[in-house]
DNA sequence: GTATTATTGCAACACAGTCGCATTAATTGT
DNA sequence: ACAATTAATGCGACTGTGTTGCAATAATAC
């Protein structure tokens, strides 16, 4: 695993991860974290923390790319075949358990596959 | 459906899509059409055209947004239900005749399933 | 405590996409 | 065929996400 030096930053970005459910976005990140952290670090962390298998990262809408702290990672392989949900209406995106089973085609060798299912969550429903 | 002016750029847009299996970004629409078609027109054509049903839009890696003539859709409804894939060698990306169905979650209602597969294509394969 | 070097902050940049506004050109009505 | 209407276009400026080079700072190893 790439060094990691636990610095302030580091601790309170994990932190964030570790207090809620719902997938992070460098932008969500910024909101919750004191607003002397900087943005670049941000990204540079989430980038590291992404090499090292602790969180992994997938695409939502409006090309944001959101994370969320790995279960089943390791630096080896990223192995987060679970599907993401997006509520169109508040813009949450969190890791379902549903896993994603990759298919096999003809044409293409498949090495992964992004499921982003987009609806609206409980709270946006009522 | 809205306004459609027969203008050169509509044409020329709706040709590249019909000269083509591949789905195609802004990007390499510039890259296809008359160096003086406009950045700003090729954005316009491509949302009007999404909006009135006659290419669908789908996210893939690297923040860009695809689109592909729409088969089944119509204005009233986009039924755009089946799965794209990604070569990360070349980046390119077509729409697969694999349909998805979308998935019912207990917390969640979810209106559409998007389905990135990731892999190599035939050309990069070899 | 000092040396080493990872991490940070800053500013500048790259790129996808959007928008306001004046100009151009496709359509409509006569 | 011509004028009036207004959709489409080109341009420039802008937004937002993410990246990068470089000098300053701070965590770790000795």
């Amino acid at each position: 695993m790439g060094v990691h030096r636990k610095t302030r930053n580091l601790e309170l970005v994990l932190d964030a991860f570790r207090n809620t459910q719902e997938a992070l976005s460098a932008q969500l990140l910024m909101q919750r974290l004191p607003a002397d952290v900087n943005r670049s670090t941000i990204y540079r962390l989430l980038d590291r923390l992404e090499d090292d298998g602790v969180v992994h990262s997938f695409l939502a809408s409006e090309n944001v790319k959101f994370y969320a702290l790995c279960k089943e990672c390791t630096q080896s392989g990223h192995v987060h075949s679970h599907a993401h949900f997006q509520c169109t209406s508040c813009s949450q995106v969190v890791c379902l358990e549903q896993q994603v089973t990759v298919p096999t085609l003809n044409q293409y060798r498949v090495d992964e596959a992004q499921v982003l299912l987009k609806g609206q969550c409980a709270t946006c429903m009522r």
